[in-house]
DNA sequence: TTCCCTTTGTTACACTCTCTCACACTCCAT
DNA sequence: ATGGAGTGTGAGAGAGTGTAACAAAGGGAA
């Protein structure tokens, strides 16, 4: 086992690598914004919640450059990430009276925040906006379903190559390179997504590998080799229905 | 082992448990049928499917008898089943143009059928029913969270004591006997429901009679003996908040 | 009614996958 | 330099699975 990749705290260089470049604009901005008073920006620093479960739900917020975590948490320290938030994908829209779930910023991240209060009285005068808070969270709801499919009947196999192939077609949809994906979250987050340990993710992390479907640079960039290979192992044999949705 | 406890094709007993008294009436009936014109009856018999994945999101229902399994299946055959629908639940809210998951009627079951169409014109004239069918589905997301984290990061033991719990909960809330637990649904359908086998679910409620928690009758009637014991198998030990939902 | 067949549930045993525990390594921050 | 955070890898243990056999109940046919 030649494998020198080892992973620096990953800060450094996801700031010019998410960061930086808006790319190809807020993809989807779900035109949900464009019904509401300009949003303030609100900026967290790695690590830190933007807000946590049973907080009031004050408001919500859409990501604007970094990636924040969703999770659920059990209070002997086993938590459930959710989503991972990336820049336009909005936050707080499911909750209710109070936020059901928590929000961390896995990296520095810049929001912008718009109150949910306005956005009840601008629901409420146009018609549409409605509709289409019930159209995102439905959407939302979609990606629960697969994530719940994936982590309840997958081996550890199949859930990491299906959520290596829902991060690719994330970036195709970008309008980035498909097969070079970059992994701003840790192994932890991506174990707490799977519902993993950190050392089952690691290992199929090397089992890809040394089967040629991926290569590993810095443990924090992914590059696809043989993209059927890795469908093959998702499972996703024939019917490529039942894939791993990210909420974005 | 003197487990003679065996389970009947469930039709026949349930008919009466479940559909005869709507006891204290369609408890929440959300009120999102108020600004509803009044829909349209369809019976569905046992093993039959009320829609299916991918089939276009036509109609969303209302459940007036029987109990309907809402679920996501993978091509090889295993399924999860993402909720059990009870009287006085809709399915199918969180479609947008095709059905997400499919409904399939676990005993004989009456619901109320209203078309989709209708209910976005009528959110389009009642600035409300949009919101109300938000929060509905808001609801179900944050079920399907609770779900999610019972699947992911929990025992045998944990998943079927939480059900077990949810189930006595739902009952409670509903002006039933909340220690007299009705399991319409098969050990299949609960195994499906929590990411086990049958055979594991099987082995766990024995495990819970040998203990004393539960007492079982016809294998569809559980008793609830030891209401601490059960809550702290389900490891809500201090806090009670991380409880499994069922969204009803 | 009786018999047969199907469906559903229970239990035992061997096996497998994942987890747990342990330690080494790299990079970064102090 | 030193410590901490994050990651990679190995050995052993354990929970849950798969297979298989059996028991009980219901439905259908005669």
């Amino acid at each position: 086992m030649l494998a020198t990749n080892h992973c620096p705290t990953e800060t450094a260089q996801l700031e010019h690598l998410v960061a930086l470049p808006p790319r190809a604009a807020p993809p989807r901005a779900d035109d949900l914004t464009r019904s509401l008073p300009e949003g303030k920006v609100r900026v967290v620093s790695a690590k830190e919640h933007v807000y946590r479960e049973g907080d009031p739900a004050t408001h919500v917020y859409r990501v604007e450059a970094g990636h924040v975590c969703i999770y659920r948490g059990l209070p002997d320290g086993r938590r459930q990430i959710v989503n991972f938030a990336y820049p336009g994908d909005f936050i707080g829209l499911g909750a209710i009276r109070e936020h059901s779930a928590s929000a961390l910023a896995g990296t520095k991240t810049r929001l912008k925040s718009f109150l949910v209060a306005g956005l009840r009285d601008s629901a409420r005068r146009d018609t549409n906006l409605g509709l289409r808070l019930y159209e995102a969270v439905s959407e939302e709801l979609a990606a629960a379903h697969d994530l719940l499919m994936t982590v309840s009947h997958r081996s550890a196999g199949e859930r990491l190559a299906a959520f290596l192939l829902a991060l690719s077609r994330r970036s195709g949809r970008r309008g980035e390179n498909a097969c070079e994906i970059v992994l701003p979250m840790t192994r932890t987050d991506i174990a707490d997504f799977l519902g993993l340990t950190i050392e089952t993710v690691s290992r199929t992390f090397t089992k890809f590998r040394i089967e040629g479907l991926i290569d590993l640079e810095q443990c924090i960039l992914v590059t696809i080799c043989d993209l059927a290979a890795l469908e093959m192992a998702a499972g996703n044999g024939a019917s490529s229905e039942q894939q791993l949705k990210l909420a974005s």
